[in-house]
DNA sequence: CTGTTAGCGCCTTCAT
DNA sequence: ATGAAGGCGCTAACAG
């Protein structure tokens, strides 16, 4: 109704509050905190008379300044665009609006330089901790945190050389999970499709698990193959080429009776070659068991515009990470407890920023399989 | 390699510095602050290396107490589960970056109670400016903001009683684009799908621009009919009756020559039966214009689920936002510039923050169509 | 060119 | 139960 009006002087102070309410600023800095019991009922109406009036709000800045903690902490996101990170940090606030916490979200978008200056910035506004989901952490990087006496929490991967908490996905079983299941299912011929993993924990060990289970299942069942492709998204040519060597493999397992060898070798150059032959029929369609889902979205676009909408009976798909369109397009999942990740990794910092002086601890959560028509029969 | 080192003292201070370059606060603060012309290169150099040596860096919180601006502004997200905000995000992020803010990021989730406590908490850390994309925002919850003197611009919908820059999505231009392209490709019966628009404007415009179309079109071309329904995507038993009544004029419209009856009921059980007799060509398609890419998905979805994966023989989607399953999917869309929305929005901001007196200006810009197999034919 | 002196808004002894 | 004084880390006049 009213128009706002447009003077906007300068916000009361807690010297203005107490004039106003005719004290001193000790009280009202009493009564800021909830030291009520202090207060006779008296003053602590006016006061709280004045604060109305003025409209009063404590600076934390100031607060801040004085008691040394301002309750700030900071997040820092190696890239929003993946629905994990959201979902992550779902909890995360959830967790902060529990404790008492202002997180600080940063996103570095993929580039190891942001993530520096924002770790360097996060530091600069005196956060009383991080959580930290980045791409090119080395212990160097964090340094400035980790060893400078701000505590960090580690999401989803680890860093060697720096020793913090951390909290993600249980990797290893929920690489066995899906490999297992995309073997139950009579898959004998499975890619395991994944960004370099050198540098990051968590895809290394999912690889290493896939590994570990194919090789068991090499000696059990028939003679189910596993092959590591990496797709390096940041790397348009190196995609390609990637997805070139998937398409003579997809082209070569399909088709029933006739035997068909496939030499194939990974992206980075350093080639991994491996000669299959199949044997045919309805089960020489080929699994594609995605890393995550960037790399899920990015094989079933191309899969998509190779194959046409149809392009699920030739190829099944699995990822790890639920994304929205998963459902969608009935390709099977193993979703991360997002939220639960996020809010333990709140938790874990606040324990720390208390204090607490246990030694690094790893909290690793299951994965749930979520079955869907793609890696059925 | 090396362990960092537990010891995490406290920080270096300014005094510290002074005292390890033997020299005073003053010549410090100059040297932080850039003023280089007015040292002498000899302090300049001793300056610098007492800063290397201390690792010190300086305290925003303290430097903002003082010169009174922090570099603080606030980002308020009704929801960034929605791509959309992500989107805008890191337009936003690119230009505080550029523009030497920090912004501080609030995910309301979709309550509009946390909106308000996170407007207020903005306020309390004393941001410079806030860029609101909100639910529930009514001037009144904006009061502290606009009003309390800090700077706002609005984000993709306007807030009536408030007057602030604004940014976002030429709604009517989009809408009409959309409809026009569905009329164009021979759809005469266009459901226009929409969260409730009441209280957000640009849901109000985009509904509004469709069925100024469809009317002017009802005139020209044999007699289009469109069609409003609502959505409310945080009312479960609302969608289930929604879908239902779509469901109806899906099976009513569908099917050639000969006339078929079919029965349907919806899942809660809630039956809402009925019979219909098809009559229609291939003409007798329904296209579904989703306001934007949450009931794209949720239209999509409950499609999928009650006509298979061939769903889109049946029905056409077109959806304002462009997610990134649309590509995958196929369905056509209306790709908002978010980028640009929250790089300009930024831009806005930072001009009031330096004092710009301006009358509230508005920032529309234009949606780009993009064609998929969902529409055509 | 460089250092001294006051605060910014708040919390915290320490008296009263 | 209440208030006065000092200081958190930094900047901004003023002197030298």
């Amino acid at each position: 109704m009213s128009t706002t009006p447009l003077a906007a002087p300068r916000r009361a102070t807690i010297t203005d509050v107490a004039r106003e309410a005719g004290t001193g600023k000790t009280s009202i800095s009493r009564y800021l905190n909830g030291e009520m019991s202090v207060l006779s009922p008296e003053l602590r109406a006016r006061i709280e008379a004045a604060i109305e009036r003025l409209n009063y709000q404590p600076n934390q800045m100031a607060r801040g300044l004085k008691r040394g903690r301002n309750r700030l902490i900071g997040m820092l996101l190696a890239d929003l665009t993946n629905p994990y990170s959201v979902e992550v940090l779902q909890g995360v606030e959830a967790a902060c609006h529990a404790l008492g916490l202002m997180p600080l979200i940063c996103h570095a978008a993929n580039e190891v330089e942001m993530e520096r200056r924002y770790l360097q910035l996060l530091t600069t506004y005196r956060v009383e901790g991080v959580i930290v989901n980045a791409l090119g952490v080395r212990e160097e990087t964090l340094r400035p945190v980790g060893g400078g006496g701000i505590p960090a929490v580690l999401v989803d991967r680890s860093v060697d050389g720096l020793v913090a908490d951390m909290v993600g996905l249980d990797n290893r079983a929920a690489a066995e999970l899906g490999t297992r299941h995309l073997l139950d299912n009579g898959f004998d011929d499975i890619w395991f499709v994944v960004q370099p993993f050198e540098q990051v924990s968590s895809r290394q060990l999912r690889e290493a698990a896939f590994r570990e289970v194919m090789s068991g299942a090499g000696g059990t069942s028939s003679d189910a193959r596993g092959h590591t492709l990496v797709l390096n998204l940041a790397e348009p040519v190196a995609v390609e080429r990637a997805l070139a060597e998937l398409d003579r493999a997809i082209d070569a397992a399909d088709g029933p009776g006739d035997a068909v060898a496939s030499v194939t070798g990974n992206a980075t150059g350093n080639a991994t070659s491996s000669v299959t032959v199949r044997t045919g029929g309805k089960g020489g369609r080929i699994a594609l068991f995605a890393a995550n889902a960037p790399v899920a979205l990015c094989l079933a676009l191309h899969l998509k515009a190779r194959y046409g909408a149809d392009w699920q009976a030739r190829v099944a798909l699995l990822s790890i990470d639920d994304p929205e369109w998963a459902e969608l397009t009935g390709i099977t999942a193993i979703r991360q407890p997002t939220y639960e990740i996020g809010y333990r990794a709140v938790e874990f910092l606040h324990e720390r920023i208390e204090g607490v002086q246990t030694t690094a601890r790893d909290c690793l959560l299951p994965g749930e399989l979520i079955v869907r028509a793609s890696t059925l029969r």
